[in-house]
DNA sequence: CTGAAAGCGCTTACAG
DNA sequence: CTGAAAGCGCTTACAG
């Protein structure tokens, strides 16, 4: 084993300061009644001896943790790196931190998921694509409030806070009637969401409502090589739309790297494309995407507030947060 | 406060299996001895009382957290992700977890860092591009071991597993001359690094070897939108490249949208290009990157196993593990 | 192999 | 405001 260095402790700190080991903790606590006098000293011998709580000895004896388990995102997906950001320091300035639980487990490992439990999060914060059951379950025995962010997992009962997608299924069908679209497709993934259904819901309707008729539905595949076939032949049909609303932008951008490379279509003028999510690839300047931003910042913030609302109050409420989404328009829709 | 539900204990399974304390733990830690006998009634008792050993106490006691941690990536660059996973994942399978970090800190921040060791760390794995001085000075003081990921921070004495640039420089020099370039130039960012330098010298040193003369050195900027209007000026030039080495994917994919879309020209007749990193857009349709691939997976291994024979024993010797790099051959460049 | 007991570094009533 | 003491849930010599 290492020979760590003997760590400081409060008692430590207590001698130098001359008090007792009590008010030297008391110090370390907000809120706790300690003198002016004393509070001065103990600064001082702490600093002097590079002093930190530590905070596994407290949260035996407060039975918190202040450590938020996160289950992160599984693909390379180019926004989740931000999304991790946000949340970590969103937590950090709630005096939270996080630890990450690894979301891929195959059976056999599925029982090191519980090992996290070892740790007593006070809370788990689902950002991941994949909902693991173990682990619900697990948060269920244990009492853990878990918050999903981004997805709703259906036949949970946990809070979410996601974006706004009826309404942006809404507002995509009456941006591209507008735009004078009469062929719409919604072309979305193979992996069915409840994110993805509301979206497609609120396209159909508004869509439905404004021209009569429902929008086709192509589904082929979340992975862009593996969508590239199913793009392949919806394009070589006869009966080719004329606007894409895609469930995600990579989904948008195969659909205009088949189209341009392979096809030799222009858009929008061949027909005109609307993604989701803005990925940073949506403003390069081979695609110049239209597409919705999804407000990350803040579903960050209120997936943070909402889950620091249940560890520390009774208040176990579920409650569903809608964060609106903003349509970002450049190059890949005809003008009005 | 929340009502959490009163955690069951070691005393509790003891109780129920009808033995000691002591024994029960003794079961939960490999290598005791216990009975067979007396292994399946605690085990059996656990399984009932849903029992899950106390990590926090156990540190208490063995002074070691088994949870490392992580400085991860800043950007959104589309690896990193990727990289947390299997960074995550290796520490689990060697029963460590991991916190995070955040390694962005505001100068009224910075003594958030110090926090982070309130969980007493085992020790640091650092992913990201920038290097936390405050973070860093931490480590040395409490003795806690740190290595770096995929970078090195010159000054500092800690180990590091990154790819091998300078053979990859090299490799990229004899690549493009064999393929006929004429008038190479290794196209990179504004932040210097000491990837970036090995992977320079290894480039102009065998290129010099090779012809005589050293590249013509680019800097512009790492962020797309930025990168593009150094990109413009070079490409408008009389003595503009017949191929170009830029340090990422990204750049050289900036590269060749300016160069289709605003200067019609194509790649690679007019000139090749040669990536690195391998990011899944270099795969694209309108791209077909030629690219170094970095092992992430071995270096995540080595990385992994390197901090954890730091945490382990007392051998503190810093390495600088070295892992080759692959050329992914796609479009960019021409035949020989 | 096993139990009783001390101890890890804190927090928190309880007195004063 | 402050100190002495109990207790949080474990691990680990120490005896047996």
């Amino acid at each position: 084993m290492s020979v760590k260095k003997q760590p400081v402790t409060a008692s430590d700190v207590a001698k130098l300061a001359g008090v007792s080991q009590s008010t030297v903790s008391r110090v370390f606590i907000d809120g706790s009644s300690v003198s002016a006098a004393a509070r001065e000293k103990v600064f001082a011998a702490a600093k002097e001896l590079n002093y930190r709580p530590n905070a596994f000895a407290r949260s035996l004896t407060t039975n918190e943790s202040k450590l938020i388990g996160l289950v992160f995102p599984d693909s390379d997906y180019p926004i989740h790196m931000e999304t991790l950001q946000l949340l970590s320091k969103e937590l950090q300035k709630n005096g939270y931190s996080a630890v990450l639980i690894p979301w891929e487990l195959d059976a056999q490992q599925q029982h090191s998921i519980p090992n996290i439990f070892q740790y007593r999060v006070d809370g788990v914060m689902a950002a991941s694509a994949q909902f693991n059951t173990a682990l619900y379950e697990e948060c269920q025995d244990f009492n853990i409030p878990i918050v999903q962010f981004a997805r709703v997992e259906e036949g949970t009962s946990c809070s979410s806070a996601i974006s706004d997608n009826y309404s942006a299924g809404k507002l995509a069908a009456r941006t591209l009637v507008e735009r004078g679209a009469k062929k719409l497709a919604y072309l979305t993934g193979d992996i069915p969401s409840y994110t993805n259904n509301e979206r497609l819901e609120g396209f159909t309707e508004e869509l439905t409502d404004l021209t009569g008729s429902a929008p086709r539905e192509i589904n082929t595949s979340y992975v862009y090589e593996q969508a590239l076939e199913g793009i392949r032949a919806v394009l070589a049909a006869d009966d080719r739309p004329d606007a894409f609303f895609c469930s995600t932008d990579i989904l948008a951008i195969a659909l205009m790297d088949v189209a341009k490379n392979e096809f030799g279509l222009s858009i929008p003028e061949d027909f005109q494309v609307l993604g989701f999510d803005d990925i940073p690839q949506a403003s390069w300047l081979g695609y110049q995407l239209s597409t919705f931003k999804q407000d990350f910042n803040r579903l960050a913030k209120e997936a943070v507030k909402q889950l620091l609302k249940q560890v520390q109050t009774d208040d176990q409420t579920m409650v569903k947060l809608m964060i609106p989404v903003e349509l970002v328009e450049r190059g890949t829709l005809r003008s009005k």
